[in-house]
DNA sequence: ACCTGAACACCGTTCAAGT
DNA sequence: ACCTGAACACCGTTCAAGT
């Protein structure tokens, strides 16, 4: 009686990193990232929020072993990928891994917050990371060039962005007739175009602010921005050897 | 001597969402972020955290209106410029508008973070993007369009896109020269890449991720890229009434 | 080696109370 | 109308102590 377990003698598989961390997504997933506190983290596993410090060196360092776990499964998801080679058609085979990642990433919405708040690269991302830098460079980009891209394509290789433009909040509140006439009156541009929204129908090719095709629009807007930069006169110097 | 403030008789001004709202940017410019909490920027002012609680509806406004003041210094920065009109050259007038955006937001590199992390936008969030959003439209894109664009253009329409590829990190810590070359094996490009970094000269158009230049980069490659889309057949149909 | 109780120095927030 | 003291329910973290 002296070694059981006082209450319902609970039996505890020991701590590890691994199951920390992976406690810590399952957390953010299932109740929002704010409820992922040291405290909350280890009474998933029936432990007391003081021995996660033995295996792991505080908060932030959690949240970096969260965002590798999302990472890895990012990885896991894109290296089995059977599309187009970069030599072939590099703009579908990146597509094809952004679109992919961003899959996984929809599955933790919390998860771009934290990448972006998080200063330190993972070993995962580092590897991402690599294999975008492969298509570019098998792609036919000077690694200068391919440089800037990764700068210019940021988060969005992952499979996010950071969306801040949401339009439908303008008109949103409850607001009153004069309020509203002077908002459009202010606002000329912008109620201009939901106006146009509103009594358009299949003439606008999307509905209202679809986060998907929005997000594979910027990709695409992107990745021809940087074809165009690729064949331009100032980029096609120095090459790197495949 | 009844009314005479006990301690030296500090003078204070009466609190005012203001004020509030200007000393929370000052604190977070001058300490960082972490720094206003309610409780320091009453202190700012000679008052108790809970003052604040009569002026401002908790700390998330208190985050946002520090947001407002400064998105207002980027609209004041932003009116008295004078470049090219929209419909003389919509690419330059938008550069200048969000290089001129990013100018207030370099003294504010708090800002990012706090606002991406912000749910609803702020007023003037709004007009700010109104003004995109002529810029846009007076140079001949519809409001279809312009609409996928700002999408597009996400954050970097504030002057910021938050960089996650930090490539300087994969090499930074001291390692041993076997993990170095295992590493090196794993990561072919990104050594390579960093390799040529290393022994070029001029020929490596910058030396080594200077933040400005990859922002104007990413910012050029959109524009160009949104140009592509602009004069592609897929969106020349519905033109915005000007 | 692995876990914990007690304690510390913080948070944001509420509310009844002061002037 | 404007401000505050006391209190509450949380945080992350340290450290000496338990097994």
């Amino acid at each position: 009686m002296s070694k059981a377990n006082p209450i319902r003698n609970k039996p505890r598989k020991p701590l590890s990193r691994e199951r920390i961390f992976r406690g810590a997504v399952e957390l953010a997933d299932r109740a929002g990232i704010e409820d992922v506190t040291m405290r909350n983290v280890a009474e998933l596993f029936g432990f007391e929020a003081m021995s996660l410090y033995y295996h792991v060196d505080g908060k932030s360092a959690l949240l970096e072993g969260a965002i590798d776990v999302v990472v890895g499964e990012i990885q896991d998801a894109v290296v089995s990928l059977d599309g187009p080679t970069p030599e072939e058609d590099w703009k579908s085979a990146l597509r094809q891994r952004i679109l992919t990642a961003r899959g996984v990433i929809l599955r933790h919405p919390w998860a771009p917050a934290v990448i972006e708040q998080s200063t330190s690269m993972t070993p995962a991302v580092v590897f991402y990371y690599e294999g975008v830098l492969e298509i570019l460079v098998r792609g036919g980009f000077s690694y200068d060039l391919a440089h800037h891209a990764l700068h210019a394509l940021g988060s969005r290789c992952l499979g996010f962005s950071q969306e801040l433009f949401s339009p439908a909040g303008a008109a949103d509140d409850e607001a009153s007739a004069e309020m509203m006439a002077e908002m459009a009156d202010r606002l000329p541009h912008l109620f201009g175009m939901m106006a146009e929204f509103s009594h358009d129908g299949p003439d606008s090719t999307i509905g209202w602010c679809d986060a998907q095709s929005e997000f594979e629009f910027g990709v695409d807007v992107l990745l021809e921005g940087l074809d165009l930069a690729k064949s331009s006169t100032r980029w096609s110097g120095a090459r790197a050897k495949t």
